[in-house]
DNA sequence: TATGAATGAGGATTCATTCAT
DNA sequence: TATGAATGAATCCTCATTCAT
């Protein structure tokens, strides 16, 4: 298996750094290549074009991403607790670790729509976490009945999405995991005042 | 004035179905050019470079965009009232126009950040209805007082940015329209039960 | 004649002074047009194309240069004072006119070898002016009369040539015309001591 | 070192033709690989874009000129040999790669100011040889003593030049290396009779 | 004559990918 | 496995010239 040899990794961490760094388009091959330690062609025989070391990056990362969020909400004992569990590992991860912020929210999103029907795909197991956590709020009844999943997936990671998205915009300026709490109140309560 | 003149609008209505029906990346000038039925060298006459073009299509697209929904919400008397207008003028207006849909949610983010940085300057002006709203809300105590309007914004404009990918994604197979009414719902109850 | 007609002349101060700023590339016929406040379709009342322009520039300059120098060496009695007195006036009227002397010394030898052509013809009567001093300076004994007329003619021409070329490339800090007398002495005595 | 390996020197050569025949500007660089026969893309693996083709190959074949010039003169005992050799050689050289003297007399002078800049300074050891001939000539007491350096320098390039120039013009039909010893004369004695 | 909006041909350069070693 | 020299396709923009007014 490619996967673990030490050199697959390296090129991964090396693309990472490298688009965080140098944004999508200056990220050449060679540049990641040069970075990684290895020669230009070496990439070929782990990843089969440009397109696969960033679809790699994204299921890498976001597998960790997702598996870490899976491990944190997995005692929390009701639906609300996972979902700010959920939000605070979210905002936690891409906060501790930038290079891959600045990837996915901004430089990734550059890809042509192909490549994002890939990386959709990859995000697929963090939408069915929503989901799953929509549905346990719904039969145990702290969430309303007649919610449609689908609307609230789309809120819940509609919200977290821009509101990491807005951080990297504004350069990190503030603390993104301070805002978790509220992110999940106005979630939970909405807009109106009862 | 350049914008006024009719070849300005030939120009950026051929950019916006040629960049939804080739994408981003292979919207070359001289297809645009020929769409809009002037010589490749006359673009250049009514803007600076591709880049200009793109910018602008944005601008005068989001212009109307905002305009419309500005005049839509204006004789709404409550907060909440304009929220659902504005949810349902911002589905509408994509849903009517599916090319400019595709390429406001998906081609135009392939743009590099320094473009992203003129495109977000245009899209101000819509944040503001939004917080307009959200103030409005809160001072006829619609809204609940402790509200953070940066983080209300965010979920508001996330959630309709999201659901319109995700239909856009799907190939527009149900009616985005339809939507509204239960994204105003979630927006404004939340999920909780009370 | 459209020779004489006041756009005519307009356009080609114009050009000179155009040219001498921004250089040969960058002179673009709007450049021109601009510069003469005439349209760029004006110009084509008067100029077949671009080039027409750049050789009607050196025939109207080198006419006048020629023509000053004709008249400069007309009253002078022997070879040895005709060809002072041209050197003088060929150095003096560039140093008087550094535009000119730009464009004759940099920016005309941009020009491709077909262009190059038309500009000899208008060089020649030049070149007969020289031949015609040559002549009388071996008829009058006071140059040698196994001299081969070409090859004077080259080397006086050369010299002067380069040695204005040198001075309008190490910008003109130095004065030109004070070189004159050296540059005869030179010429009529050659490099042997006795 | 790039400039010895022999797709640099193809690169080189294959430029002097291709210039030579087509003119500088219809030089296109795929021309010039396809003249090299290597793909467009190779050029730039060993120069840094078109317009170091061009220097690249000026310094080259002026690197050759040159050397051969300092090793003819080298066992010569009196300036006035030294100098007929650099005729003789500066002649023969162009004569003999009528490509190189097409390129050097008439295309290179195409090149804008800036590139000629880059130029002279590889002419600049040409100029030197020349400045010590005279030196040489002057301390030997065969060149007058009272001899400005600079013109002199100006006078004998700029008679070669013009030279050589007039020949590549007028088609080489005649044989430049035969007028050598007549343009020494023409140096060494000037036009007057004593 | 004069205008100036419109035309459209033309070329240097980058960089993902290959393949001989 | 690993290398890295070589490949060659692909495109934005300028500007001389035209022509309807």
């Amino acid at each position: 298996m490619k996967k673990n040899k030490p050199k697959y990794k390296q090129i991964i961490d090396a693309a990472v750094v490298v688009i965080a760094e140098n944004g999508y388009h200056a990220s050449q091959v060679s540049k990641i290549a040069k970075k990684a330690g290895v020669a230009d062609g070496t990439i070929y025989l782990y990843f089969k074009n440009k397109e696969d070391i960033l679809v790699s990056v994204f299921e890498e990362k976001m597998g960790q991403f997702i598996e870490e969020i899976e491990k944190g909400i997995s005692d929390k004992q009701t639906a609300n607790d996972k979902l700010l569990t959920l939000i605070m590992l979210h905002f936690r991860q891409l906060a501790d670790n930038h290079h891959l912020a600045t990837v996915t929210q901004l430089e990734l999103r550059q890809s042509d729509p192909q490549l994002r029907l890939k990386i959709n795909k990859v995000l697929k197991p963090y939408l069915l976490v929503i989901d799953s956590i929509i549905k346990e709020g719904i039969e145990g009844s702290s969430f309303r009945d007649n919610l449609n999943t689908q609307l609230v997936r789309q809120m819940i990671f509609g919200t977290l999405d821009e509101t990491v998205t807005n951080w990297v915009m504004k350069e990190r300026k503030y603390d993104l995991v301070a805002q978790a709490e509220d992110v999940h109140a106005l979630l939970i309560n909405g807009l109106s005042v009862s």
